[in-house]
DNA sequence: TCAACACATGAACACTTGTTCATATGAAAG
DNA sequence: CTTTCATATGAACAAGTGTTCATGTGTTGA
């Protein structure tokens, strides 16, 4: 049922099975599209800062800005992007606004990058 | 040893200790530069979309590109920033170029964006 | 040695993204 | 109620990113 590509090499016999094999085990394009924007969220170090400082302590807005160094706007503007990915929360606390993971997998999915970064 | 910055906001008892503690815990700037260029690499769909083909066999370009639906060019430009990266190697193989992942980390990585995704 | 194939690469372009600046909102303290 | 502090947000801009198009390189087989 495999018909013959113009991109398609020309090794008929050692290649189609494969290709056709691996096309049925791709996961469907909404969840590769879901998995590519999850990552993004961790591709940008602002936001990368931000998630490493709520593993160690939930905080309100301006503690993060200035702990990291970075402009009350910039990590607003993050944050919000980090809230819409549903990696963060936040609640109200007197004037301030206090910022926590929402998740459990943000801190597997950000050690697994560890290991592999620090070799 | 804490400076009162104007970016702080005004709970030096409740707010300093914290702040502190967590910026000696933070990882260096590289580290968080290399972790965040990491998962760069997987923030991209045609990327993350090779990466799972490969996850399944090895595979030479033009059988990705056909099978992914995607330019043989822009399939490469991305295998060589995939390459950069270290995430991929590739050998030939007569006429072929064969790739194939360099790293197990890549599974790790993705397996722990699917279980986020996949709820 | 020449043509066909597999892949790489540079330039150009559109598109996305992150920051800054200015300003708005909203709770709280006086 | 007015001011002040904490945060949000919109517009504008610069920088980065991914694709296409055209072409170059390297390998194989006739």
């Amino acid at each position: 049922m495999e018909e013959k590509n113009e991109l398609m090499c020309d090794e008929p016999g050692t290649h189609l099975d494969v290709v056709g094999r691996v096309r049925d085990v791709l996961p469907e394009d909404d969840t590769l599209y879901e998995l590519a924007d999850l990552f993004k969220m961790f591709g940008d170090s602002t936001r990368m800062k931000i998630l490493f400082v709520l593993m160690e302590s939930e905080m309100c807005v301006c503690d993060i800005a200035e702990l990291l160094g970075i402009s009350q706007s910039a990590i607003s503007h993050q944050l919000r992007i980090l809230k819409q990915a549903k990696l963060i929360s936040s609640r109200r606390e007197g004037k301030n606004i206090v910022c926590f993971l929402a998740d459990d997998h943000v801190r597997s999915i950000i050690d697994q990058g560890l290991n592999h970064v620090l070799e």
